[in-house]
DNA sequence: TGGGATAGAATGAACATTCGTTCTAATAAA
DNA sequence: TTTATTAGAACGAATGTTCATTCTATCCCA
């Protein structure tokens, strides 16, 4: 009984999130493109019955990777954004944690940052108009109204401010960086605000 | 004869263009795994086996592109750093070159800094690897050196100066800037030179 | 100069393969 | 029994590539 309870119960949540985890993988690695389902049902055992239950189609899985992962990230800088007051503590925290996202979960952050959405999600709007990054936004932006940051155009001081630590990101990801890019957070932190300081 | 030579003697260089030309706009606009040679075919109106005959196969055509690309854009930041002495005239000048090009021809600007190359051309170096990257590193070290910039890693002070600038060319390409980058340029370089100044 | 030989460029039908998706049957759960 | 889930064979459309053939321009020799 518990037997069978374990094994089939869960399994519905089990198996979503097993045929996301993998596609996660997968699509980090190969590529969405380079990606067949036939991979991911190779990979996972479920099979494409099953995947096809669980998801309307290929699109459906990336969609839903999507906005669990962005949905996730969200949620971090929501956190954030409660736990600090500040603008310059918020904002250094949004790259540690950024930084620390890289190193646990590189493919998380490649999928996110790299993965060209667009170009097989038609619908959905560019990762930088998501949540998470509004989020960041609305933080500049009590930044400029505070005075903590100078007085500025919001677009250009958020692109100045995450600029440098979002370029050492993909470098780590390209496998330019050797150290983790953890290493880097307070060199680099200190040209992001310094480049908006007053 | 004249007549003949115009007719026939450009003409390999000419369906060689066509090809590059017309692979470009479809990539930057389909992207590269939704572009198929037979689109590519009746856009050019040059047939498969033509196709065929001038490049290996589908990698070869992107491979090609991305090197004249990436070969252009290297002779650009060559001539900069011949044309300034000083290390901000010259890093400005890069910015404001990329700026141009991003307005001039986002096509070409989405191919180089967007397609995810690696997943279509396994062997090649990373963008950020390659000449014209190196040649802004080596702006910035010699910037360095000379003191024009602070003592700090030398990968970090190039994350950091062009950081801003990229991310604002990546939102203009994403259609989130309303405004040409171009007219963000002085805002944004004075980010960019106060986060690496000494 | 004229005419055949040669090289290489262009053609597009045909091919094998892969892919996303559907369908029907079997199984488990309620 | 009824409903939800799993299974995987089957399908059709699309893709990258090949190849036998035709076309065109240049070269060579009479």
């Amino acid at each position: 009984m518990k037997l069978k309870k374990e094994k089939s119960t869960p399994r519905n949540k089990d198996i979503r999130s097993l045929i996301l985890d993998t596609a996660l993988d997968l699509f980090s690695i190969r590529g969405y493109f380079s990606t067949s389902v036939h991979h991911i049902q190779k990979q996972t055992g479920v099979s494409i019955g099953s995947i096809y239950h669980h998801f309307k189609n290929k699109e459906g899985i990336a969609k839903a990777l999507y906005d669990d992962l962005v949905g996730q990230m969200g949620q971090s800088m929501a956190d954030i954004m409660a736990s600090e007051e500040n603008t310059r503590n918020r904002l250094k925290a949004v790259c540690a944690h950024l930084f620390e996202l890289t190193e646990t979960s590189p493919n998380v952050m490649q999928y996110i940052l790299y993965a060209r959405h667009r170009e097989f999600m038609p619908d959905e709007t560019p990762i930088c108009s998501s949540r998470p990054f509004e989020t960041i936004r609305e933080m500049v932006r009590q930044g400029i109204e505070k005075g903590e940051i100078r007085q500025m155009d919001l677009t250009v001081a958020s692109a100045s401010i995450m600029g440098g630590a979002i370029r050492l990101i993909y470098l780590r990801l390209d496998g330019v960086l050797e150290k983790p890019v953890t290493f880097y957070l307070d060199e680099i932190w200190e040209c992001c605000w310094k480049s908006v300081a007053p």
